[in-house]
DNA sequence: GGCTATTTGCTTGTATGCAAGTAAAATCCC
DNA sequence: GGGATTTTACTTGCATACAAGCAAATAGCC
């Protein structure tokens, strides 16, 4: 922390984040989904009948913390779990017909609410933002 | 999410303060210190005897998550909860000697890790990037 | 073929976050 | 002065995160 403890990067990262978590919940909270609930939904949307390994890859999340998720998207009736005929050790996680439809609503919210979120960031500086929060997502 | 979901700004930024988490348990784990609790420390050590409300509205921590951290950091002995004579309602949050030690290593550390932590960034992309940050972290 | 190492999804335990609600104490307002 | 409102710290319940470890299945290697 330089002068305060305000100025940690990790504090500035989290707190920034929390706020992102919570904007993007009150715009989907209404179809009954949390906020990575919704991301895991527009994952799935982009690729569907994918195994719990590949999809825990792509949205970063950890074996365990993703059962947990989808357990309760299965139980919301948004996803179903499939046996893999070439490995039966893996699943195949596949969108039901209501997941598809919520799915497409989530991901017509995003784009409004990702242009709302930064509507107080200039146009060239959130060019600049995202590609330092990537960069920073993979470093390491 | 514009093209792909890895576009959407709040998956850009969870993931982002995820490796930031990451990276700064890395640093103070050895402390024997959670990530958040290392910076409820830094914040002790900047103002001490603060009562829980004032902690939690400088540190953004709601008071549910904030009664379990402080009740963690008091168990390891960094921390202390006096009465307040003037309000018995409030508690004064106070550092032990333990806790004094601890938060000064761990500001030590932080300036270290916050420099490392962002070193393939270049330092005028810094700056902005952090005022973004802090933008949307206050944004509503 | 058969033994070992790896992969896969899951469970458990701990630590945030946050919504909702509580009891006690302080404050407001007439 | 005293009732209504607000503030304070806490509790409960749920949803991520992640470390650690498990059993079943597959892949690698001799």
């Amino acid at each position: 922390m330089l002068k305060k403890p305000e100025d940690c990067i990790f504090f500035q990262l989290a707190k920034a984040a929390q706020a992102g978590v919570r904007y993007w919940t009150s715009r989907i909270s209404h179809l009954g989904v949390t906020a990575v609930q919704g991301l895991v939904l527009a994952f799935l949307a982009d690729q569907d009948r994918v195994s719990s390994a590949r999809l825990g890859q792509r949205v970063q999340l950890d074996s365990a913390t993703l059962t947990g998720i989808l357990d309760r998207l299965e139980r919301l009736g948004f996803v179903k779990r499939h046996k893999n005929p070439k490995d039966r050790r893996s699943i195949l996680i596949c969108l039901t017909d209501d997941g598809k439809r919520v799915a497409r609503e989530i991901i017509r919210i995003s784009r409004e609410a990702n242009e709302s979120f930064l509507k107080d960031i200039p146009e060239e500086d959130e060019f600049l933002f995202r590609s330092v929060l990537v960069r920073l997502a993979q470093g390491e």
